[in-house]
DNA sequence: ATGAAAGCGCTAACAC
DNA sequence: GTGTTAGCGCTTTCAT
């Protein structure tokens, strides 16, 4: 093991080897500029020979930006990030962009660094998920000088950053609308929130609260162990019966556990309701009740504002909307 | 809307702001060398009043190296693969390194376009989970004539470059111990491999057909859509009963799924048992029944691999082991 | 301890 | 249609 590493291959060489300039190596490898055929052809020949390979970093430093998109999420194990990460790749890929995804892993902190870094690497545009409603404004500020920033999913209301996202509240009404129907009454609904300190939470939070005013409520983090955690709380205040609605799948999910754990049934003892309906955690068992985060549409959303040009009207909102479904947690 | 982007300040700025040269400037902002203390204050003051934020292309560009290490994998969905990158990219940081993930969307050309576009951008290393035992090792190649690389999970045997990931072999010994201890008849279990062209999948299907040579195998793919279908080839045998090991939790979640739907009770009707152990798979219901891949001890043994000097001796394999885990899907 | 100057690899303006 | 030249922002000799 312990290969050393080769020399690069730079455009000097392949011009030496083609007998030729360096510029006409630029255009007969990247260039559209019109040329002579046959020049093109040794000069892509004498590159394969040598095996070279564009240093990106040149090219970025003359150009002014790379083609790259940076995302910065706050947590990969969140399978809903997950998933918006991978859709978002495709999508960006298919428009000739590719994207580049960092975790904050949950701090404010590394999330600045790492925005830090995007922007000394010259992306192109920045995608975020905003840690904190609060704390990362300063940080959604400074990129924003530099390049195109696009708010994902939370935002940071402070900030006169363009953001993409499920409209929750109507999301929410959705839910509240299939608990009422299932006839269930207000005090026997409580409800496991997310971190109240990011946009999804606080929103998801206001929802339910707006539909369900006198229903205990309970504030955690957007993962499993949460709402593993939530079932404890509610079970030691002598609930043995009721909905949980959840901020987060994720949160439902550690909600089923917990009460597996603690010998209930679902849906048979307690109901529960998810949010998100995407990736892994809304195929779990039973089938989550849910609402659908229409991840394509939001992805495409987003090409169009970093495609566009910088300085033209682009809307501040877009708001996309969820849809419901029926899964086994929560049957009528 | 549509903020325009303010001209990058540069080192040249800060120079000229503080009356220095831009040597200075630079020795003042990364340099460890001694200089004036009353000089370098007035340069990071300067710094911080223009807003400067250093350019790491030009940087990288001179220095011939970029601080951050490249992940590529498969697919962020799957949510094994998603735990590893958040879970490498925490172990690096507190290094001193940046991770950045690329996904491959299960594609071997997506997979090698951002390999090169890793190496375009002068990467420090690069961890690869590849997506086939055969496709990827042109890639892998490519990519260790220019850098450290480390496969991670899966290999490409053809290729001399060190690979970190779980034993598979034991792992699946493990899983057939506990089948075995669970009293079952080798007609009665049946394997839900995945994909064959991943070693991954190729290891586990052969540690299965090794205990188990008679049994029955499917293959299909690392996802949970494929754990759903299995199931159906499974029952149209008319079996009505019995043990399912799968290549991964996901597969086995699609599996209780498959199962749920078809009405099988899970583990009355049919037992399963799945491989990873890691994310949120592993916390469905019933609670799998598992092998946990050590996730944390993989991410040191990478950072071990990275930071060591190039060329010096290194093990070209580093083997670690699952750990059995026994949830609800497979009771004693 | 600091400055001047060279140069990393690339592309775009300009000249021919 | 192709070569020459300049320069993107930074670090690092080499002088002073």
């Amino acid at each position: 093991m312990g290969v050393s590493h080769r020399k690069p291959v730079t455009m000097k060489d392949v011009a030496a080897h083609a007998g030729v300039s360096a510029a006409t190596v630029s255009r007969a490898l990247s260039g559209g500029r019109s040329m002579n055929p046959a020049v093109r052809d040794r000069v892509q020949a004498a590159a394969r020979d040598l095996g070279y390979q564009i240093n990106l970093l040149g090219r970025a430093l003359r150009q002014q930006r790379l083609n790259i998109v940076g995302l910065m999420v706050p947590d990969l194990d969140n399978p809903f990030f997950a998933a918006l990460a991978e859709q978002l790749a495709r999508t960006l890929r298919s428009h000739g962009f590719e994207l580049l995804v960092s975790s904050a892993a949950g701090s404010v902190e590394v999330e600045a660094q790492g925005v830090q870094s995007f922007l000394g690497q010259q992306i192109h545009s920045l995608v975020i998920i905003p840690c904190d409603e609060v704390e990362s404004a300063a940080t959604l500020r400074l990129a924003q000088q530099r390049v195109t920033v696009v708010q994902f999913d939370r935002r940071v209301a402070t900030v006169d950053v363009p953001f993409v996202g499920g409209d929750n509240a109507a999301g929410m009404e959705l839910i509240a609308a299939h608990v009422r129907a299932t006839g269930v009454s207000e005090s026997e609904v409580a409800f496991f929130g997310a971190d109240p300190h990011s946009s999804s939470g606080r929103e998801r939070w206001e929802g339910f609260h707006r539909a369900f005013p006198n229903s205990p409520q309970f504030s955690g983090a957007f993962d499993i162990d949460w709402g593993y955690q939530a079932v404890t709380e509610l079970l030691s205040r002598g609930t043995k019966t009721g909905t949980i609605v959840a901020a987060a799948d994720v949160i439902a999910l550690g909600a089923i556990s917990g009460l597996h754990a603690a010998g209930m049934n679902v849906p048979g003892d307690f109901r529960v309701v998810g949010f998100d309906g995407v990736g892994i955690a809304s195929f779990a068992l039973p089938k989550l009740t849910t609402v659908r985060q229409p991840v394509e549409k939001m992805s495409d959303a987003i090409r169009l504002l970093i495609g566009a040009e910088p300085g033209s009207a682009t809307p501040a909102e877009t708001l996309l909307q969820p849809e419901f479904v029926l899964g086994e947690s929560s049957p009528e």
